[in-house]
This record gives C-alpha cells, structure tokens and sequence, in this order.
DNA sequence: CGCGCCTTTGAAGGAGCTCAATTTAGGTGG
DNA sequence: CCACCTAAATTGAGCTCCTTCAAAGGCGCG
C-alpha cells in the first residue's frame, strides 16, 4: 500500500514500446499501463532478446519473474534425473511464460527459444502488488494461471487417451489455431521445433512422427516439406483427430 | 476496497469449526482468519458434506468456488465428446479443488467423491478480494495455483516418458508419501479409487494396472489384497519408479 | 563444400491393449 | 446372517500399435 516512488527512467519507455506491441489486448503489462493511466509510474517492464537456442529460464533458476512473449517461439522442457527431459510446451507470441516457477519458487523447466525471439518480463513481486491493488490485473494474472493449468490439463488427456495419429493431428490443428489467433495462415506454417521436440511433446518417438506426417501426406491431409507444413483438408484432420473440437 | 457487512451468523461458526479442523497449515481459510484477528469478519466459509459417488462441482457448472478437502477422498475427471473421461486427478485432506475453472469461468472437470467426505467451500470472488488485502493470503493463493500447474506438469511427465511398470510404482510411493504427510502410515493403506480409476489416471488399462499390481506383489515389492497395499521394499519400489525422487 | 544434425524409411520386436472367461468383493434384501 | 446380485478385479491368449535398431538421405551452416 506505501507510495512506491516514480521510476523517471521507465517514464517514456513503457508506453511507447508497448503501443509497438501489438499484443495489448493480451498483455498483462499493457493492462497495468492503462489501469494506472497515462503517468504510467508502476513499470514493471524489462525485455530481453534472445538467439535461437538461447535460455530464458533454467531449471533451478530462483524464481523472479513471469515472461511475456513478444516475439518468437519458446518450448519449456522438464529435466529428469537422467539425461532425459520431457518438453511440456510451445509458447508463442502473446503467451505467458514462467508459471512453473510460482509455488516452488524456483523454476523447474528450462523454456528455451527455438528461434530469434523477445520476451518482456515482468517482476513477478510487483506484478503481485500491482494485483492487489487492482481488481482488473489481479483477474487477469489469475486467468493466466488458470489458462496455464488448463493447457497442461489438456496435454493430460492427450497423453493419456489419445493413439499416436490422434496426437499428431491434434498437435497440427491446435498450431494452426494460434497462428490463424495471431493473423497468420491457418493452412500453412512453418514449424519452429525439431521432430524430436514434437515427440518428445506428444510422448512419441521421432520415428512414429515423421511416419505420421508421412501417412497425412499419404491420404491428403496435409502437405509436408521438411518444417514447412501445409492443411490441405482441416476437415479430414479433425476426424483424424477424433473430432472433439480440436482446439485442444 | 468498500467495507463488508459484518455478518453475524458467521461470526462464531468459523474460528470454532476451523480449530477442530487440524490442517489449519494447509488451509487458505485459516490463514485468512488468522490475518483479520479475533473478529474473522470475513467469513467465507461454508461446508459440504458429500456421500461417495457424488459430485462436488461438475464440468459446466459456473465456476464461483474453490474447495478444500477437509476430510475424505476426491477424484477429478475430464469428460470427452465421446463418452470417455480421463482421471486428472486424486485429492486428499487439505488439498484444493476447483481450479480448472479460473480461466474459462467455468469448471471444465467433474469433482467426485471417493469416500464419504467433507470439502470447506471458498467464494472465489471474496478469496480474491481477500488476496487484494494481504499479500500472504495471496501469496498461498497462487502458490496453491502454482503447485497445481506442477502437479499437472509432473503428471505430463510420467504419462510422456515412463513406462508401466514405473508409472504404477510412483503412484503408489506418491500416495504413501501423501498418506505419511497426513500422519497415516506409508507404508500400509486403502487404495479409496478403483483399478480403473487409477488406469485412466496413469493412461494405463485396467488390466495392465491389475498385472503390474501382481507382479509387484510378485517380487516382493508389496503386498496387494484388494485395495489393501502393504509396502514392503520400499526402496526396491523407488528403484522400479526409476529413482529420480520418487516425489513426483 | 563438407560436416553435423535432422529427417526419412525399413524391418523386427515388444510393451501394453483387446477380447474373453472367471473369480472376488461389496452392497442389499430376505 | 446368508443368499443374491452387480460391480470390481484377476488372469490368460493373441494381436497391434508403437518402439527400437539400423541405414541412408537431406538440409543448413560454418
């Protein structure tokens, strides 16, 4: 509740890059901006660019912030004891990275860039604070939990339910969605992740996903050059799917 | 920001129900009274009893509570287009229910009761007005958000990488653990959900649930009679869960 | 242009599923 | 308290989908 002193530094920064954004109505940031009107004083507001490849968080890392995505594509993997590791998403522009962090306190996947990216990060204290005095950004923050909690839920009954054709397909439909969200052809994309990043995603070999997207090819489904995919019968993939809305 | 209405006919119910309640750590609620000092203005108490086989919330229903497990045995299941549901979860005394239904503002699972059992009721939008004005009761709150997000995660993880056998003996070694949380012994107890349950939630068929359950027994591992599991060789049992913690 | 990584494709094997038949447990009413 | 009935669990046999192992081709990038 105690007066937190104006940041002159930020002053000018916050409102014109994120009126660049693009993303407003999606951004936490960009709603916390307005709510505090045009004196923007509460800047939460880093950004950080980062090479294909590169991390924004590891596994251990003390737990500090939430990231935005600017720009780019992310996946976040799970380590296990043994070399192995499980990848447990792909974040693009828009979506909200770093929520594995929350209850530990440390995060406990590592979301690396699987392109030239830029995430904007929020301090996850003050975004904390600034929801506590703020109905508007506290529902927000919690939705974004929620949304979080509801995609994992969704991967769940994916790996748990779902043959290897039904994942794939899935797996296509539910890309093709948020990029079609984002203004990009629904039809035809390339993909930012390796095979093995989707097998290890959908709990399949490389193998059994390259032979998949094969067989779509085979019947028409899609078309497949290397990382360049194109939804030729998005009817057809969805009874591949099994139907159920696709949107998971 | 507006003061409540003191309401009265709460005003005793709380602090004498949630000291007989014994999980007073774990519990949201008392904290919250705690915070607000001897006058627990701010009741938003209320408490259900449920007989097994029933539900607690179900998917659709509007989403205005989160539930805490104060005595009993919850399972949460997804539902598919086509009849089949996915087990997303089992929940035992002190944990919270609900939280599938943050973002999209309704429950997008259903909530069933295992045993007989009793969940304290939390209006979701007095616990967040609660959360504006003390930053610990937020705090838990989104640690109790973040701890499901890994939860959710952990359990992507078992159903992406590990096999069978290994996915069958981290459950159980996660129950005893949970169990031992509570006070009850690790190492004997009564499984409250059925082979199917526990197959739907592992991605595993019942038949595969029942033959790893025997092969366990088989080795030594533990004793299986029915729902009854004794564990016998603990560490053998990590050691098929392919060590890696056994806390997942 | 050559090296490494990614991808494809094939063939064989196995882990877990499906189908089917019994046994057992738990709840109910006589 | 026992008999009954239904749901739950066990067990077996065969099959299938996916994995594993292997080898070759392709793409990108220094």
């Amino acid at each position: 509740m105690q007066g937190r002193e104006r940041e002159v530094g930020n002053f000018e920064i916050l409102p014109t890059r994120c009126a660049r954004c693009g993303l407003q109505e999606l951004c936490l940031l960009c709603s916390m901006a307005l709510q505090s009107g045009s004196q923007a004083e509460e800047t939460i507001y880093s950004c950080r660019e980062l090479k294909r490849a590169a991390r924004l968080y590891r596994s251990g890392d003390a737990f500090n912030s939430i990231y935005f995505v600017r720009r780019g594509f992310f996946k976040t993997l799970k380590r296990r004891g043994d070399g192995r590791a499980q990848v447990t998403g792909f974040f693009m522009s828009g979506e909200l990275l770093g929520m594995d962090g929350i209850a530990p306190n440390i995060y406990t996947c590592d979301a690396v860039a699987l392109q030239d990216s830029e995430a904007c990060v929020f301090s996850y204290v003050r975004l904390a604070e600034f929801s506590r005095r703020n109905e508007s950004v506290q529902r927000q923050f919690h939705k974004a939990m929620g949304s979080e909690i509801e995609r994992v839920q969704g991967l769940v009954a994916l790996l748990g339910t779902r043959r290897a054709e039904e994942r794939i397909a899935l797996f296509l439909l539910n890309l093709s969605q948020r990029f079609a969200a984002r203004g990009y052809s629904p039809s035809e994309f390339v993909l930012p992740m390796t095979r093995d990043d989707i097998g290890s995603y959908l709990g399949l070999t490389i193998e059994t996903v390259s032979r998949m997207l094969a067989m779509f090819q085979g019947a028409g489904l899609i078309r497949v050059e290397s990382r360049h995919i194109q939804i030729r019968d998005s009817a057809g993939l969805r009874q591949t799917a099994g139907w159920t809305h696709s949107t998971k």
